[in-house]
DNA sequence: GTGTAAATGTTATTTTTTGTGCGCTTTTCT
DNA sequence: AGAAAAGCGCACAAAAAATAACATTTACAC
């Protein structure tokens, strides 16, 4: 109660921080201000400790102050990921979109550029979802016209989505009108690449069970080589990437077999 | 109480926003006017705070106000029914959670109470969990010591789990050591009640699954029914409740086959 | 003591937030 | 339907806070 009448007490940061901790745990918010008059010490010096503890995921600055880290429910996201060169992400989604039409059974593929396409579809009429993507299935749950099927298997640590056997014995369950599948690169020969073996495995699967298949990629992927190769562009339908793709691997792509889409920026 | 005449209190930012999100879950609507008033900030503060909320689909705005989204009431919702009775489901969750030893394989449930056991897991040792409940999964998702397998489903809108043809055939790829299973009520004879029909077949199947099966429930489900029978519990093998269940029941319960287990409160 | 490194404070600069005026749209009242 | 009122949001200026760079103090080993 007194602690702002008399700074007296002595604290090192490690023990400020805990302090912090243990005021937020009864407290929804706490200003800098406040806990600087309290602690006796500078603004700055309580910026600093917050930093600390944000990096630590306990607690997420805000302007003035800071809030204990929220958690849903359910959250699957993968923020840093998704902001990568995300306006290309969009405009290739938005190509993709224009291929959904309402009645159809898709399949959505784990990662971010899918996971803007299910945005989109969240406005969808009659439309079926299968996906491995716990971040697709959680953005598509509350819409009205999304009927979303989430395939069983493996959680891998630390990313939201399911591989394995489990998930390829799901997923030929299913016949899907439309694929979608991201990459993690895509070779000078057109060869798609995945950073993970079990994705990779999916991925075929999942281009055997749909009737179309359409893997999107924005230009930064193109050139890039990756763990494990799921297949090359000659066994897709469709390609969509973004205006920064050099014309002269479109080109070569199309040659291929697939239709090749550029998404305007 | 006199917040409209003291404004002293300075809310940062996102503090408003909370306070809003707060204020909604017990009010169905909120007036701009009042929340400047309330804050002691102009209106259009008000309104650029509104947006922010809007742009993380928490509220949606109306003229003049806002008010939640149907999502935003699903995870109060939630909130709400997990804090009811938590000390005892924590109670039974710790019970539950001395039956597990490393290396087993279990089943979980959806329901709160296996959610509470989700937590209490965390630190577990070569586990493995098989669950159809997307909270578990999200709950469990970073634990170092526990495999997560999520069984396919279709995902029921507004409720985090899967259900269907697909859950019960994803179990069936499946055999575990111990099932762990919540309830909506348990009859006075014993029956095992589940509000939603999917869901009781999709426990069914995990009794047959599972070499052990155990369920879990509050004292307050006790002369309860719902909609749909599982089963009863001369199916199982251990029921656990907490020290507010009558004894006669338990007694009763006890000549039906399972070992009851009253977790201390 | 002295030297060194870590922690804290200070200041200038940049970024974010907030309040106000004003034209425009939506709602409400007659 | 038409007018008045209420609400909306843009643009700009002012205020508050964050950041980075530098100065100072403190802690601690020797």
């Amino acid at each position: 109660m007194f602690e702002t009448l008399i700074p007296v007490k002595k604290f090192t940061s490690s023990a400020r921080q805990t302090h912090i901790r243990d005021r937020l745990s009864s407290q929804s918010g706490v200003s800098i201000a406040e806990l600087a008059r309290e602690f006796g010490v500078s603004e700055m010096t309580v910026r600093r400790d917050l930093a600390v503890l944000e990096e630590q995921a306990h607690v997420q600055r805000t302007h003035g102050g800071a809030k204990l880290t929220e958690r849903m429910i359910l959250e699957f996201n993968y923020r840093a990921q998704r902001e990568k060169n995300r306006p290309a992400k969009q405009a290739i989604a938005a190509e993709a979109r224009k291929l959904v039409k309402p009645g159809h059974r898709l399949i959505l593929d784990t990662g971010t550029t899918t996971l803007e396409l299910a945005c989109l579809l969240a406005d969808g009429q009659d439309i079926t979802v299968i996906t491995p993507s716990l971040a697709v299935a959680s953005e598509l749950q509350h819409a009205a016209g999304v009927e979303v099927v989430l395939l069983g298997g493996i959680l891998r640590r630390g990313s939201p989505d399911l591989t394995g056997p489990v998930t390829e014995h799901s997923l030929s369950l299913f016949a899907a009108d439309l694929a979608f599948q991201g990459a993690d690169g895509i070779g000078h020969d057109g060869a798609i690449y995945n950073s993970d073996l079990r994705l990779a495995q999916v991925d075929r699967m999942m281009r055997r069970v749909a009737r179309h298949s359409c893997v999107l990629a924005d230009h930064s992927k193109i050139g890039v080589t990756a763990l494990a190769r799921s297949g090359t562009l000659a066994d897709v339908d469709t390609f969509i990437t973004d205006a920064g793709a050099p014309a002269s691997a479109l080109r070569h792509f199309a040659r291929l077999g697939p239709k090749v889409i550029t998404a305007a920026r």
